[in-house]
DNA sequence: TTTGATTTTAGAATAAGTATAAATCCTGAT
DNA sequence: ATCAGGATTTATACTTATTCTAAAATCAAA
């Protein structure tokens, strides 16, 4: 592939946020390491996970909260946060294009992208919920 | 009303929130307040902007970028951000609801609310381009 | 196998925001 | 007016997430 280097530390965290179905932060990349029985420094995952999203494995997610998460499914997609609990879930349900154009028209921007947080309560937390 | 203490520097700090249409950020509304011969402490005006938030006279815009940024406008609305010269705009077209059902239905959460961030060029920046 | 480039490391630095404790300000009852 | 109690402000310390830096280690190629 087009250089793409993947050191032993780069590959560790790559396979980490692979195999992690809830969309890590740093911090939570950096513990799974430490109970792998690596022992990176704290500037090194940062920069393998910043070298990952640059090279387009996988994507840093800004959500609202303090910390980035990192998520290694690439395809276009938004994230639905529980409001209780706290869990990220994907949403492959993409954003309509008429609305976008939509939008384009109203602000007269060239519109690139749309980054979507829904906040809600989840199955789990509903159940929980009033019984 | 609904027991408002608005403090001599309460007050400044919502008139600045009010009186500017691009969204400041806390470090910004200090500035602003400096030029207005103000000094208050830093803690102050987070304190302040807190308070604004939670009497809903102003709204919190996280908008992923690392500082928070202060809103006065209140009726429900979204954001679109400049990706050459970051300048953020108000969005009106509002989330079309066929879409958070379709959302609801597919992750079997209860959807509260969508915060939408759009990214792309702005008019100004549009113009100023291969020309 | 020396040289140069890249990467990792440890730790310092930064930025945004929160916590704390003392000082100040307000308000309302004597 | 005046004092007590609560709320607010202030200055400063602290926390958290992240970036920077400079030295050491690693790698790759001539």
């Amino acid at each position: 592939m087009k250089g793409l280097n993947l050191t032993t530390q780069r590959k560790a965290v790559y396979d980490i946020v692979r195999n992690s179905n809830d969309h890590p932060t740093a911090a939570e990349v950096m513990n799974r390491l430490v109970e792998q029985g690596y022992n990176f420094a704290y500037g090194t995952v940062y920069n393998s996970l910043r070298y990952l999203t640059d090279k387009e494995l996988i994507r840093e997610l800004k959500l609202g909260e303090s910390a980035s998460r990192y998520d290694a499914k690439l395809d276009e997609h938004q994230h639905i946060i529980c409001v209780s609990c706290g869990r990220v879930d994907e949403v492959m349900s993409s954003v309509p294009e008429d609305w976008k154009q939509a939008v384009a028209k109203e602000t007269g921007y060239d519109v690139h992208h749309a980054n979507v947080v829904f906040g809600g309560m989840c199955p789990q937390c509903l159940k929980k919920r009033t019984n």
